[in-house]
DNA sequence: TGAAAACTATACTTACGGTCCAGTCAATGG
DNA sequence: CCATTGACTGGACCGTAAGTATAGTTTTCA
């Protein structure tokens, strides 16, 4: 228990999260890591189990910190309304608000940058990861039925599905918003998607 | 002209591909290619100049491939309806069942691949999925304005975000059928977005 | 048939990457 | 006050990858 270590590996988890979205895991090297870091290859090792355990400790930190987001837009959401569907417009509202406050262009996601390398990764990276896209899946689903129990809802789509495009359209707007350089592209597919929800729910 | 080197350099393309999207770009080695390709190093060096020239032969050809289905679908839609609207829902159907028909998981998108390890492709490359990304995103502007034309759109949401959307949803339908396993989500994702056109088109 | 294209085969250089290990040093606690 | 532990440093080791070189062989087309 000192504060050193802590400090150490958040630090090398930091840098490395960002390397390994601006070129890929494989292609990070750990002394690209050391370099941003300040620290040596022993000390790298001491805090990780090689390169596939810093895989795990990535994920595992990446969910965390995403989920800590999530939880904060809803709980604000939750806070400025007491309707259901409201609090699901709200929060998609402030979501929206976040990825455009970003200065420079989307980073990118973690696990979108660790599925098209999948096979390099061992099962309990490809299970965290699983478990991540699920736990946002519940998220949704759980605003959907809430929104759905006060107002019907129209289009046919199940709420599964529906939930899963909370997803897609995300990591499909940073995908866009990468290669045109333009973080305006996530949130205007946020917003479409929040203007599906609309329809579906007979709001206006 | 040689009717050698088409198939050998086609070979090449089609297996390094494969595992392009299996592992990422980088983490494919050249002998990786070789072995599964029958050819030895010279001959890989002989077609292209090096992995950076294999980079830009890999994406021309997937774009012009994506092309291809894009159009054949398109075509198809068109034959079955006069009206615009109706042909963009047939397209996004077609384009559905196609995904739905896939025997394995989907392989992937080389773009999103690729994007997540673009520091470490040149410049031609880039510029060549911002191009094909572009044309996707005209190909539906040109569908949707042509519905447009015949029929109000509600919802109040642009003509190139409803555009990107479609893009937004594929890549992001694909990433989650590559976590879970399960190719319907792609196809899922596909129709929960024709529901959306359908209501913003006021169809019914 | 002859020239060019499309290769095979092998050897080699250079560099880098992941891993492991022996040792250092400061703090802690008994 | 000394033994132990946590948090490192720094470098050796070994495999592998990209790329080069070169010499020779087969295939195809004109």
């Amino acid at each position: 228990m000192t504060g050193r270590s802590n400090s150490s590996r958040e630090r090398i988890l930091e840098n490395a999260e960002s390397i390994v979205l601006e070129k890929g895991f494989h292609a990070t090297s750990i002394k690209d890591i050391l370099d941003r870091s300040a620290i040596t290859k022993g000390g790298f090792f001491y805090h990780f189990d090689g390169k596939p355990g810093l895989a795990v400790a990535l994920v595992e930190r990446y969910l965390v910190q995403d989920d800590e987001v999530f939880s904060g837009l809803s709980e604000q959401a939750e806070a400025l309304s007491e309707d259901p569907l409201h609090q699901l417009l709200i929060f998609l509202n402030l979501l929206a608000e976040t990825f455009g406050r970003l200065p420079d262009t989307h980073p990118g996601c973690l696990v979108a940058s660790f599925t098209y390398e999948n096979q390099l990764l061992n099962e309990e990276v490809q299970q965290l990861m699983q478990q991540g896209l699920e736990s946002w899946r519940q998220m949704m689903i759980g605003k959907l039925e809430r929104a759905g129990a006060a107002y019907p809802m129209a289009g046919d789509v199940s709420t599964q599905t529906l939930a899963d495009m909370f997803t897609a359209v995300i990591e499909g707007g940073i995908l866009l918003a990468r290669n045109f350089d333009e973080n305006r592209l996530i949130s205007e597919q946020v917003l479409a998607y929040r203007a599906f929800l609309r329809m579906v729910f007979g709001a206006e």
